[in-house]
RNA sequence: GGCGCGGUAGCUCAAUUGGUUAGAGCCCCGGACUGUCGAUCCGGAGGUUGCGGGUUCGAGUCCCGUCCGCGUCGCCA
């Protein structure tokens, strides 16, 4: 080793040893006759002195000209620092290292920002010098989460007879879900592989293998336009279980959050986490990953709004539409009337048309921009639907379900956040199941179906399957973390005809479905148990479990919006000879 | 693909209604200084205002196009 300890370690209890210590230049303090530098590695902050009387002039002068984020090695003395002059910002500062001189084992040029300035450089800076921005403490922090937690992970899996299985890479594309990546094939001109969106197939196989507990670390890849908490390659914690159903996953996953809570962030999380259905999370919150870190459930009036004289509501409400609304508690003096209009302008990104508002005055009567339109008796029921206090503002929206859905969802998650409901350490679990089987395809008019199409159905929906597919639901199960969708897994069909029903209701045929998956429906006539797993979101877990809001802060290298690297330019040109060599011609060039 | 925000010195930002030579702090370079820890003090260098076009006597500022970054809708079994 090139030193004897690191810059996090040395403490009192070192004074008088000589030691060796490696590390990177955050700052000098050069004061001519003597120089303080602050010597930095993963472990922490290690304050040097060179100076008299063990450093000659000559080697202080040196010692002032080395570059921040230069690679140097000191060999000295730990002491004491002077009387009055320790540093309790740092874990290491009552001791320094005193030195007659420095090692520069490699000098750096000016860099473009240095790790720890005050003023966080733009994003796309950091990613292009990804190497600086990762040496910055967030960024280190961050990682050594996201270690842990993967740690935490594996071990957990081990304890419970899981067997780590990789699965590959280069697969072959199924039309069914996200855009694949596609990977050329030299040797068969013209055919492609896929990049794996996720294993699923390959981990239904494994359980009729018979090896029962499957886990995999697994990196997946998908080729949709990225969002804040979403990368085109991320990495999933996928399992798969023979003879289980929902709860026994669910219940396995529950263990694994409480743990992880615990030694993360030293949370006890309560267990079981709560649930509940698909259709109660769109009618309580319009959305299938509800943030239940705090309350403001939507309340549905249409009853009321059918009596009213109000046109907007009343004709919805006849239409066999929705007026729904949500209670911002004490929000009234908060939101101006220009900044309700700002939300009623947010609410039509969402395709509302408008939103309707009420003020609940200190006498308890609805103040309204449109209260005239209404009869007091009604106000007084909406007021008491909605359980309006004097201060609140109660907002709504009428409309499809659909709109009201999207639009409440994105309100209620906006005034969350403005009204802070919730605090930065809140941390809340839960899951979200019997998701609808099927969704109708916009273009085709076609039946999809919301998971995979090997997602087996309730037991007690089976009948439904034929008549009413609509209204069939799955062994379908999301975890949901802070109001995001942390994983998710099914139970599988493991029964020929139930499968053959569910292609069929898909329009997809015996050729067709043979053509696709013809190696799993094979598999699956040779002795497969009735089997069911999930796929954790690694990425998003170490987000949400550090408090951060976007998913490349948790990884080292990501891509930017439009999917490219800022460090390597990936994507990049190509040879034509390489292309030829994979029988490829493109079509477009950029000018 | 749609909508929105942003791009000015190496970095973070400022620049009145379109008006003088585009400024500040940090960084960098040179000098001074033995106790700093955002060291301090003195001096200096540093600009294709993302790119292209247009309007104008005059454009960082207004208009059009384009590139890049971010957020979001669509999309993401």
């Amino acid at each position: 080793m090139l030193r004897t300890h690191t810059c996090g370690q040395l403490r009192k209890e070192h004074v008088g040893t000589e030691v060796t210590l490696c590390g990177w230049v955050e700052n000098k303090r050069d004061h001519g006759g003597a120089v303080f530098i602050d010597l930095r590695d993963r472990y922490g902050l290690t304050q040097v002195v060179i100076g008299p009387p063990e450093a000659e002039q000559a080697s202080i002068d040196a010692a002032g000209h080395v570059s921040a984020e230069s690679v140097i090695k000191v060999v000295g003395v730990v002491a004491n620092r002077l009387e009055g002059k320790t540093n309790d910002k740092l874990a290491t500062g009552e001791i320094e290292v005193r030195c007659p001189k420095l090692e520069i084992l490699n000098a750096c040029q000016t860099p473009p920002f240095t790790p720890n300035q005050p003023d966080l450089p733009g994003e796309d800076l950091r990613l292009k010098y990804r190497f600086l921005d990762l040496r910055r403490q967030e960024m280190q922090r961050a990682m050594v989460l996201r270690s842990q937690v993967i740690k935490i992970m594996r071990d957990y899996f081990a304890e419970h007879d899981f067997i780590d299985v990789e699965t590959p890479i280069l697969g072959r594309s199924t039309p069914e879900g996200a855009r694949d990546y596609l990977v050329p094939s030299r040797v068969h001109p013209g055919d492609f592989y896929a990049l794996p969106q996720s294993p699923q197939l390959y981990k239904q196989i494994l359980m009729v293998a018979g090896f029962d507990r499957y886990v995999q670390v697994a990196k997946c890849f998908r080729d949709e336009d990225l969002r804040a908490d979403r990368q085109p390659e991320f990495t999933q914690l996928d399992l798969e279980m023979s003879f289980v159903d929902a709860d026994d996953i669910m219940g396995l996953i529950d263990g694994l959050v409480a743990k992880t809570a615990q030694q993360v962030l030293g949370k006890e999380v309560t267990l079981p986490l709560p649930r509940m259905t698909y259709e109660e999370a769109m009618r309580r919150f319009g959305h299938d990953a509800p943030d239940l870190r705090f309350d403001m459930e939507i309340v549905d009036i249409t009853e009321v709004a059918k009596k009213t004289e109000f046109r907007v509501f009343r004709g919805t409400a006849d239409a066999g539409n929705f007026v729904r609304g949500l209670r911002a508690v004490g929000a009234a003096e908060k939101y101006s009337r220009r900044q309700i209009d700002e939300l009623t302008e947010f609410v039509k990104e969402f395709g509302a048309k408008g939103l309707a508002w009420f003020r609940v005055e200190e006498n308890g009567t609805l103040w309204s921009p449109v209260a005239k339109n209404f009869d007091e008796e009604h106000l007084a029921e909406i007021k008491s639907l909605m359980g309006g206090e004097p201060g609140d503002l109660l907002m709504f929206l009428a409309d499809t379900w659909d709109v009201t859905c999207k639009g409440l969802y994105a309100l209620r998650k906006r005034l969350g956040k403005e009204l802070e409901l919730y605090g930065d350490d809140d941390l809340h679990c839960s899951w979200v199941t019997e998701f609808p089987m099927f969704e109708r395809d916009e273009e085709s008019g076609r039946w999809v179906a919301m998971h995979h199409p090997f997602t087996a159905p309730l037991e007690s929906d089976l009948e439904k399957l034929q008549a009413e597919p609509e209204n069939c639901h799955a062994q379908a199960y999301d975890l949901v973390i802070n109001g995001s969708e942390a994983g998710g897994g099914t139970i599988r069909i493991h029964d020929q005809e139930i499968q053959s029903q569910v292609f069929d209701l898909m329009g997809i045929d015996e050729a067709t479905a043979e053509d696709r998956f013809g190696f799993l429906l094979n598999a699956l006539r040779y002795g497969a148990p009735p089997h069911g797993g999930i796929a954790l979101g690694v990425d998003r877990w170490v987000m949400l479990f550090a408090g951060l809001e976007n998913i490349r802060e948790v990884i080292a290298f990501p891509k930017t919006q439009k999917a490219s690297d800022m460090m390597t330019q990936a994507p990049g040109e190509v040879d034509t000879d390489q292309l030829t060599e994979l029988h490829l011609r493109t079509l477009a060039k950029k000018q």
